[in-house]
DNA sequence: GTCTATACGAGGATAGAC
DNA sequence: GTCTATCCTCGTATAGAC
C-alpha cells in the first residue's frame, strides 16, 4: 500500500524495490550503466546500499531485472496490438504509433531499450534484435507476405525496411536531434516504411 | 615458441602508436570500452603502460583519437562517392555498397562506429547521427529532393527512410543474427530504401 | 528489512630509471 | 621513447548491528 506522505517516509519493502528500479532506469539511461555506481543510485533513491543488496543480488542482476521486465511489458503490449489488428499494414501502424507514444511518455524507458549496449553488461542476454518484441515484428512481416499484403522478400530485409526508419526516428528524437515534436514525423515515417515493402 | 618469435621485435615509435590504436579498436569493439582496461590493451599489444601513456594522454583520449580518425576516413570515402556520382539513386547505392563492403572487410571498425555508445565515454562528442558522414547522407537526400528524384518530405524522415534499413542490416550481420552472407541481402535492401523515398 | 562501516580489488594514472 | 614499480581513488560487495 502506498503511503500518502511519500516525501517524508522512505520507501520500504516492495515500494523500496520499485523505487530502486525506477531510479536505476533513470540513471542508466541518462549516464549509462558503467557511469552509474550503486552509490549514485543509493543517493538518488534515498535508500541504503544494504537495502539494494537485499533486493538484488548485484548491480548486474539489477540491470537485468530492469531489462527483462521492460522487454516483457513491451512484448505484451505489442501482442495485444496483434490480437486487435489482423492485417499487416494496420499492425504496423499501431505498433509504430505505440512506440512513438512510449518514446514521448517514457523517454527514459525508451532510451534504455533502444540505445543501451546491453550485451556489454548483460553478457547472457541475446542481442536486442533477437528479443521477443523484435521477433514479433518479424512475424508481422512473415504473415504479411503470406497473405499477399507485402511483396515477397527475405524476412529480415522486410522487417528492417518496415521498422528501421521509425526506430531511427525515435533515436534521433531522444538524442535531441529533431527540431519538431516527434509526433509531427509520424505520418511521413509510416508512409515511407509501407512504401518500402507493400506489394 | 611462437610467442618468443613474436616477441623478438616489439613495435616502437610510430608503429607502436599504430599497434596500440589497432589493438584498442579490436578490444573496444569486442568487449566494449568499459570492459577493456589499459592492462588488457597493454598485454594484447605487447607494449608497456608507459608507452601507451607516452602516446596518449589517457584512456579517453585514446578512444577519441580512434573515433575521430575512423569518422574522418569514412567521411572522405563518402565524399569521394559524392564527387564521382551525381544523381541521388546512384549515390545512395554506392554509399550503401561501400558500407556493406566495409562491414565485411573491417567488421571491428564497423562495429565500433555503429554500435558503440560513444557518448558514454566521449561526452564532448556529438551523437553519431550529427557526425559528418551522417550529415553527408542527409545532404544526398536534400539534393535529391531539389532535383526531383526524391519526393518532397521532411529531410530527416527521408534520410532515415533511405538509409536506416541498410544500417540495421549491417548491425544484424555484425551481431551474427543473419544466416546468409551480408552481400546476399544487398540488392533487396537497396530496393526497399529506394521505394520508400523515390518520387 | 534496513542500516552503517568497512574490506577488498581493480584499474587509471604518475614517477623516475634507463 | 620505453620501461617497471607504485600510488590512490573509486566502486562492488560483505559483515554484522538494529
Amino acid at each position: 500500500m502506498q503511503a500518502s506522505h511519500k516525501q517524508r517516509q522512505r520507501p520500504r519493502g516492495e515500494a523500496l524495490q520499485e523505487k530502486v528500479l525506477q531510479t536505476a532506469l533513470e540513471l542508466f539511461s541518462e549516464r549509462g550503466y558503467f557511469n552509474t555506481s550503486l552509490q549514485d543510485i543509493r543517493k538518488a533513491a534515498d535508500v541504503s546500499i544494504g537495502a539494494i543488496y537485499h533486493h538484488f543480488k548485484n548491480k548486474e542482476e539489477l540491470a537485468k531485472s530492469l531489462y527483462v521486465n521492460l522487454l516483457l511489458r513491451m512484448e505484451t503490449d505489442i501482442q495485444q496490438i496483434l490480437v486487435r489488428e489482423t492485417n499487416c499494414q494496420q499492425r504496423y501502424r499501431e505498433i509504430v504509433r505505440f512506440l512513438f507514444q512510449m518514446a514521448l511518455d517514457e523517454p527514459k524507458t525508451m532510451q534504455f531499450i533502444l540505445s543501451a549496449k546491453h550485451q556489454e553488461y548483460l553478457p547472457d542476454e541475446p542481442p536486442i534484435c533477437s528479443s521477443r518484441p523484435f521477433r514479433l515484428m518479424r512475424q508481422v512481416l512473415e504473415e504479411g507476405m503470406q497473405n499477399g499484403e507485402v511483396r515477397q522478400m527475405e524476412a529480415w530485409v522486410a522487417t528492417t525496411a518496415l521498422f528501421a526508419g521509425a526506430l531511427r526516428m525515435m533515436i534521433l528524437h531522444l538524442d535531441g536531434v529533431l527540431e519538431a515534436p516527434l509526433a509531427d514525423y509520424l505520418e511521413e515515417t509510416l508512409a515511407c516504411g509501407w512504401r518500402a515493402v507493400h506489394v
